[in-house]
RNA sequence: UGGGGCGUGGCCAAGUGGUUAAGGCAUCGGGUUUUGAUCCCGACAUUCGGAGGUUCGAAUCCUCCCGCCCCAGCCA
């Protein structure tokens, strides 16, 4: 934290409130995916604020699965946003909850509402529904079977549970009101019949309660006092409170609704990034260009840049799209305040130190960061023959130094770590390229300033030829090509932006990265973050996290 | 269109009637540097969607207008 507080969000203010005026003396709050689908960087921001608020008031946070629709539900996703919770950092209290846990409860409360003409079974199939529930500006008729006996009610939901109802033609319906301005309140359904197996409760049910039926209970069984969602709930909230004050629920939650994170560049919805997996346009959910939580995780960011850039977000009832580069700026902070420094070479170029003898090897230790000292130091060996990168040489010896400040034919360079030498000759092959270059070296100036007469132009990475490893190097670009490829009319599949991935092979690294873990991060000096790829098939392969910022407007 | 919500610099945002409208990202200058990184210093809204009004005083209160988002699934 900076020495500026961070100011209280709204949400806070009403907490702090309810602590004051009695109202609330434990705050409960909760994080309730759906498991439809892999978590994204928006549930992390949702995540952080349930957690985090349970944390700063010394209250409890849950995590409650809300399996209420078997079909599109599967314990695959469970078990990933289960993964994804932890990788945050973050403890649920009690055991995780789910719904599917509550079903008998629900039922019991639908019957309850029935037996009190609150609620009815009716006979519409979805066309007549829709008909029936009038417009924007038109109020709804009732339904026909608005006023059937609460014991006619009660036989029919019976068979609807039981299974000797066909899916669609029957629905249990909260009797409300047709005419509300607010078209959730008309008679909205509480059942509907699906005749299939949940991934939990198997063939039990035949009949799934809707999300208005179940959440609001949920919150009241568990005693979530603060129940925390997205704007496009808030005209449910009329709704959820009918619930809390129609059913005899243990406790009276609230609901709040702030404004979900969007980040330009990407796409945050569960239904859009399953359609990207489903149609194969990118590998997996956990692909690394994926916002998935498990995508960023194998493309190497941090767990704590997450949580940083989360925690910097607004908490307000405003609903903007924030920069990518903003998120980019806690991944860069993190990762270059905790990642070890290691040299890769992704674009070789030979070059052979003619001063330097053949058989000859120095072994220099290097910083593994250079502003910590806690992470120690790797050893580095240097021979006669190196690779740089290809970028990191230029024929135009007419380039000033401050243009160029890398290596040109007869001008010196400091190689990092290691030794200032000066390009002496280019090598072509037949048909002309760059094949190698001769150069030698300044001696006695590892760890030591140039002496007299002397200026390096710049400091480049390289890696001993004969000791490195070969490697992958997966590089990404944004998955997009246009800044909001959801808004309007636009078909976000048009805006995938075909170049997101560049696979690099023939990398050359430094020969510590040969057993770099895979969920490590490193800083390959002078070109990015990287991290080990757990998943491909070829030996070593890297991920670039993000590139170093490049200020050089050359 | 009925209902609900929201409009503060390129982006995010604090501000809850009274010093020169916080801060972060981005951008632009400059310094340090064995990473063109990091770090450090500096610049960056006479104005808060618009127009009126109340007030000694308004981004904050009132009125009208404009714009954007959400709701018409047996999704969540």
């Amino acid at each position: 934290m900076t020495d500026t507080a961070k100011p209280i969000n709204f949400i806070q203010q009403i907490i702090s409130a309810d602590i004051e005026s009695g109202k609330t003396h434990k705050v409960v709050t909760r994080f309730p995916p759906e498991p439809n689908g892999y978590l994204h960087i928006g549930h992390a921001k949702s995540i952080c604020l349930n957690f985090g608020l349970a944390e700063l008031f010394n209250g409890d946070c849950h995590l409650r699965f809300d399996d209420t629709n078997p079909e599109k539900e599967d314990t695959e996703y469970v078990q990933a946003i289960i993964e994804d919770v932890r990788w945050l950092g973050f403890l649920w209290q009690g055991e995780i909850r789910y719904a599917s846990d509550y079903f008998d409860q629900f039922y019991q409360w639908a019957c309850d509402l029935i037996d009190h003409q609150k609620a009815y079974v009716c006979e519409l199939n979805a066309q007549q529904m829709r008909e029936y529930r009038g417009t924007l500006t038109e109020a709804g008729k009732d339904s026909p079977y608005r006023n059937r006996p609460a014991a006619e009610s009660r036989a029919l939901l019976e068979q609807m549970k039981a299974g000797s109802i066909a899916e669609g033609a029957m629905t249990l319906r909260a009797k409300i009101d047709m005419a509300s301005a607010n078209i959730n309140m008309r008679d909205p359904v509480l059942y509907r019949i699906k005749r299939m197996a949940h991934h939990r409760t198997g063939d039990q049910w035949n009949i799934y309660p809707a999300y208005d039926f179940a959440h609001g209970q949920e919150d009241a069984i568990e005693g979530v006092t603060h129940s925390i969602c997205t704007l496009e709930f808030t005209a449910n909230r009329p709704l959820y409170n009918w619930f809390i004050e129609n059913l005899a629920v243990p406790t009276t939650p609230q609901q709040y609704e702030f404004g979900r994170l969007n980040l330009n560049y990407t796409i945050t919805s569960k239904r859009k990034l399953k359609q990207l997996v489903d149609e194969g346009h990118v590998d997996a959910w956990d692909d690394p260009r994926m916002p998935t939580l498990s995508g960023l995780r194998r493309r190497g960011v941090s767990a704590s840049a997450v949580r940083n850039f989360c925690d910097s977000l607004a908490v307000a009832k405003t609903d903007g799209v924030v920069d990518m580069a903003q998120f980019e700026h806690f991944i860069r902070d993190d990762l270059n305040n905790n990642a070890r420094r290691a040299m890769c070479v992704l674009k070789p170029l030979l070059v052979t130190l003619t001063n330097y003898e053949q058989d000859k090897v120095e072994q220099f230790a290097a910083a593994a960061h250079p502003q910590r000292d806690d992470l120690g130091e790797r050893s580095i060996a240097f021979r006669q023959q190196l690779y740089i990168d290809r970028n990191d040489f230029s024929e135009d010896t007419g380039l000033s130094r401050k243009k160029f400040k890398r290596l040109v034919i007869g001008d010196y360079v400091r190689l990092r770590s290691a030794y200032i030498i000066r390009a002496d000759q280019v090598v072509r092959d037949s048909v002309g390229e760059i094949q190698e270059i001769k150069a030698s070296i300044v001696p006695n100036t590892v760890g030591a300033d140039a002496p007299e007469g002397i200026r390096a132009r710049g400091v480049i990475h390289w890696v001993s030829a004969l000791d490195a490893v070969d490697c992958t190097i997966n590089l990404y670009d944004r998955l997009f090509a246009e800044a909001q490829p959801d808004s309007g009319d636009k078909n976000f599949l048009e805006h995938l932006n075909p170049a997101s991935l560049k696979v690099i092979q023939g990398c050359k690294a430094e020969a510590s990265l040969d057993n770099a873990e895979v969920g490590e991060h490193y800083q390959f000096e002078r070109e990015g973050y990287f991290c080990r790829d757990g998943k491909v098939s070829v030996r070593l392969a890297f991920n670039c996290t993000i590139g170093l910022r490049d200020n050089w407007k050359g």
